[in-house]
DNA sequence: TCGCATTGCGCAATTG
DNA sequence: ACAATTGCGCAATGCG
């Protein structure tokens, strides 16, 4: 994230000292006042067919073409973070609303299964209270197949 | 909401077009050249020696200080947009992982009551084994013993 | 009317 | 060289 602190007299990396004490002029264009710290001298090794990086020159073509294209840019990319932004929203819903289906969902399957449990448990007591104490005419049935195994369920045979 | 041009040529409300896109490039400071289009005509009501709109004057230390309070509000108001956006995307992250958590939940609880059922169904089908009472020796015995139906079921979590 | 909060916009520095 | 980001200031506007 580049630089943690920037102020308004940023120090161009080329020697020159930006002054920009208080002329935003309404973003139209301020004139910072630039303050040549060494004419040509300072930097080394630079290009010397063209002093590229001293002044800006507002009236450049190629200045204007350049902010301009930049503008733009800038546009773009903060529709763009603006755009993520509210689709990121847009999925906090999404999920807070499936979330509550989801949980819906739950709750019926825990009742399900609860019913279920129930059934079960009151099976295995009918089950008990027939084997165990005495044979109606129920019984007969289970008892002429003689090998009635209730339920000892052990793995494998 | 906002206009679709990217140009500067803003014209104020007030009636003040700001031109002027800079002419001098070793000139010192640059102020805004405020044409004023309707000199005392649209407006009404206002004391004339006292325009307080006409003019910025950046020099004032009225304007300076409102500007700096509001660079400082606006600050504040970027910082506390950007925590929410990321607060937002926490919540996102948040919110995906209870998802998956509770799918899961749903995924085992339906393993569950499939299990519960088929151990239904198949005990119905014992029962009614058991009930006709027309079965040949020989259907009951062993042949029968086809799944294993062992589960332990955990009440709660 | 004042005063903070938001928002759109342009500039410049950085990043990729 | 060039587009995308990002921090920042300005001004308009929203809002109380």
């Amino acid at each position: 994230m580049s630089k943690t602190s920037q102020q308004k007299p940023s120090t161009d990396q080329n020697g020159v000292s930006v002054i920009q004490t208080q002329a935003h002029t309404s973003g139209l264009q301020q004139v910072p006042q630039l303050v040549p710290v060494s004419p040509g001298g300072g930097g080394k090794a630079m290009a010397p067919s063209k002093s590229k990086k001293s002044s800006p020159d507002k009236e450049s073509d190629e200045y204007r073409q350049r902010r301009e294209r930049n503008n733009l840019a800038v546009k773009k990319s903060r529709m763009r973070s603006k755009q993520k932004a509210q689709d990121t929203q847009q999925r906090v819903n999404e999920l807070k609303e499936e979330n509550e289906r989801l949980e819906a969902k739950i709750k019926l399957l825990s009742k399900e299964l609860s019913v279920l449990k129930d059934l079960f448990l009151e099976h295995a007591h009918n089950l008990a209270d027939n084997v165990q104490p005495q044979a109606t005419e129920a019984s007969n049935t289970a008892q002429n197949n003689n090998n009635n195994n209730n339920h000892h369920h052990h793995t494998g045979q």
